[in-house]
DNA sequence: ATTATATTTGCAACAACATTGCAAATATAC
DNA sequence: GTATATTTGCAATGTTGTTGCAAATATAAT
């Protein structure tokens, strides 16, 4: 676990484990305020501090949709502090109101005229397949 | 001009025109920032409540790439009260900094295997026409 | 193992962004 | 022109995120 931190040139420290450990403990995307729920004691700048920093590293990602709270995922192995390279795309259910890192069936290949495009984000609204089945 | 905010039922009143005036003397998405300068002396309560009005209705809608300012931008004409229906993607110009609504060139079909889509939202980062001319 | 160095933490203060309640003002409907 | 519902402006407050700095801690060097 502190094997994770290690490998994206992260400095071990208690507060840091104990925030990986909500993202670990959690499958899908979670709110700050989710982490700061699940955190006992702890400090707000410390917290944001560490955030920007897992982001910075390429530890974790923020996913944001329009009118919506900011979510926080773990990136995939991909993601270094060289920049994120990420495959998959962003998933709200609209009934449980989790937010998935979903594989796309098709990869999608996005041009606009006369425009270079570096990077794609894809964010997506729907019915997850639990709530579905449901 | 005012027919715009008939259209889409919105009550008109003199500060929603300015608000409204800013959106249309600007091509591209326009941040707060910059909307409360070209907005001489207002009430900053009254224009969080007109920009939410305005995205309520269906006139104009945010664009929020992650890490980035909040953007918005005008609607298409498609957009309602009953929700926002558009058909471009969005595209952030690392050069110029400037964020366009665009047309794709081919419309991406998006799914995830055993998940109902009903909207997708697409972000897009890189330089822009006028940018890979100069 | 001990020390040196660089990074991280916790606290207080603050800045930016956004919302609520309410009385006065204004827009639309009649 | 009046009645009714909506909008505005102000003050207060909430939420989210940042800065500076001294003390504490993690890693690197010996």
């Amino acid at each position: 676990m502190s094997d994770l931190l290690k490998h994206k040139s992260i400095r071990i420290t208690d507060f840091r484990l104990k925030v990986l450990d909500v993202f670990e403990k959690n499958t899908n995307a979670v709110s700050i305020k989710t982490i700061e729920t699940e955190l006992a004691n702890f400090d707000r700048t410390t917290l944001f501090r560490t955030l920007k920093t897992f982001i910075k590293k390429g530890l974790i990602h923020e996913v944001q949709l329009p009118n919506e709270e900011k979510m926080l995922a773990l990136c995939d192995v991909t993601c270094t502090v060289d920049g994120h390279k990420h495959e998959h795309i962003h998933f709200k259910c609209e009934t449980c109101n989790e937010v998935f890192c979903k594989q796309p069936e098709v990869n999608p290949n996005i041009s606009i005229d006369g425009f270079l495009i570096k990077k794609v984000e894809i964010n997506t609204t729907g019915i997850c397949k639990d709530c579905l089945l449901a």
